[in-house]
DNA sequence: TCACTAATGTACGAACTAGTACGTTAGTCA
DNA sequence: TGACTAACGTACTAGTTCGTACATTAGTGA
C-alpha cells in the first residue's frame, strides 16, 4: 500500500490532492478491515490522517463510496501481483503448484484484503456491483491457470475435465479460509492455521491437494 | 431454528419466557447475519419480535451478549447435526466422501450460520472467547474423521501422514468458501458457486479432491 | 501580480442508537 | 384468594455518527 510521509511545512498546510487521497485510502483500509463497514467510523478515519473529515467527503463523496474505493485499490494490488506471475516456463505440475503457492503467500501477506472481501460478502458484493472498475477487471491468474491446464491436459498429465474457474476457486478456498477463519478455527480447535511454524506444512498441503486432484484417476467411480 | 407461532390471546399479553427468548434469538440471528454486528440494530430486532427491546436487555443483557447467544445456538445446531453422523459402517473412502458431502450440505443449508462465522472472524472470535459454552464444546465430526482416518491408514488405503484437524480444515474451507464468498466470486468471475444446477458438480468436486489427496502417492516429491 | 479555483479547515446539526428508569400485569403458590 | 415475583411495556436520554454550511488559503495561469 502506498504510505506517505514527508516533512509537513512548519505552519501552513501543504496541498497535495494525490497524497491526501492516498493517505485517506490507507487509513480507511485499516479501519474498514478492523471493524467492518458499519463498525468503521468516518471520524476515526479522519482523525488518523493528517487531514479532516471534510476531505473524505470532498474526494470520495461518502462512507459508501470510500469503501468502494478501498475495495478497488485492494483488488488492484492483487491484480498487479497476478500480472507478474511467471510460471509458464515450468512443467504443468510444477507450474500449478507454484501458482497455488503464490496465492497462498499473497493471502497470508494481505490479511486486510481478506477481511475486506469477507466484509464485502456480508454486504452481498453490492459495492463491487456498483463499481465500474471492479466489474470490468478480469483475473490475470485465471488466464494463467487456463493455459497451464490446457497444456497439462494435452500432455495427459492432468485429468481432462477440470475447469480453470473451478480450480481457482479450490485454491482460493483453501488460502482464504486459512486466513479469514483463523480466529474461529483457532478458538474451536485450538490450532492456529497461520502459525509460522506450520506455514510450510500448510503450503505443501495445498500443493499436494491440488496436484492430487488434477492427476487423480477418476475412472473407478 | 426454533420458530414459534401460536394464537396470541385476543387482548392480554401471554407470558412465556422460553418462547420470548427463542423468538428474540430467531430474529437476532437473521438481523446479525444480514448486517453484521455493528450494522445490526437492536431496535430492528425488537420491532420484528412480538415483544419489546426491554426484553432483549432483560434476557440477554446487551447487544454483545445477544450476539454471543446467537452464535452459541448456531454452533449448537451444527454440533447436533454432527452427532447424527453415521458413516462408520462404510469403508474409509466412502465414509470420508460421505462426511464431506454432509458438511457440504449443511453449509449450503445454513447460509446465516456461515455469515455469522464470517462476522465473528472479523471480530477475531472475541465472542467465542467470551463464551464458556463455546469454549468447551468439541467437534463430534472431528472424532469421526479421526477414526475413519485411522482405519484408512491402517489398511493402507490412505497416505499415512494426514491429520484429522487438517482434513477437517480442508473440507470446511471448500464448503465455507463456496457459500461465504459466493457474492464476490460471482461478481468477479461471473459464476454462481451456489447455482443449484452446479450443485452436484461441486459436491463431487469436493469428494474427488479429498479422496485424491488422501490416496495420492506422495513419494515422488 | 492578481484573480481564480482546487484544496482545505471549523463548527455544527439532525438523526440515529444502545441502553435504562419506572411503572404494570400475569401467573403461581402458600 | 391474596401476595409475591417473573415477565413485560412505555417513554425517555445521553452519546454518537454521518454529513454539511460556511469560511479560508495555497497554488497557478493569464
Amino acid at each position: 500500500m502506498t504510505s506517505v510521509d514527508e516533512p509537513a511545512r512548519p505552519n501552513g498546510r501543504i496541498r497535495d490532492a494525490a497524497r491526501t487521497k492516498a493517505e485517506i485510502l490507507d487509513v480507511a483500509t485499516r479501519e474498514f478491515a478492523r471493524a467492518g463497514f458499519a463498525g468503521a467510523r468516518v471520524d476515526e478515519i479522519a482523525a488518523r490522517t493528517r487531514t479532516t473529515k471534510r476531505m473524505i467527503y470532498y474526494y470520495f463523496g461518502g462512507k459508501e463510496q470510500l469503501f468502494t474505493a478501498v475495495l478497488e485499490r485492494a483488488y488492484g494490488v492483487i491484480r498487479e501481483a497476478e500480472q507478474e506471475l511467471d510460471v509458464e516456463h515450468l512443467d504443468p505440475v510444477a507450474a500449478i503448484r507454484r501458482l497455488a503457492e503464490l496465492t497462498f503467500d499473497h493471502h497470508e501477506q494481505h490479511p486486510d484484503f481478506i477481511r475486506l472481501v469477507s466484509i464485502e460478502n456480508i454486504h452481498e458484493a453490492e459495492h463491487i456491483a456498483a463499481s465500474e472498475e471492479l466489474g470490468r477487471i478480469g483475473s490475470p491468474a485465471l488466464d494463467v491457470i487456463r493455459r497451464i491446464l490446457e497444456s497439462g491436459q494435452k500432455s495427459g498429465l492432468f485429468t481432462a475435465d477440470v475447469d480453470a474457474v473451478d480450480l481457482h476457486a479450490m485454491i482460493s478456498a483453501f488460502c482464504f479460509f486459512r486466513v479469514a477463519n483463523r480466529h474461529t478455527f483457532g478458538a474451536l480447535f485450538g490450532r492456529d492455521l497461520v502459525d509460522p511454524a506450520q506455514r510450510e506444512h500448510y503450503r505443501n498441503m495445498l500443493g499436494d491437494m491440488v496436484i492430487a486432484y488434477l492427476t487423480a484417476d477418476r475412472s473407478e467411480d
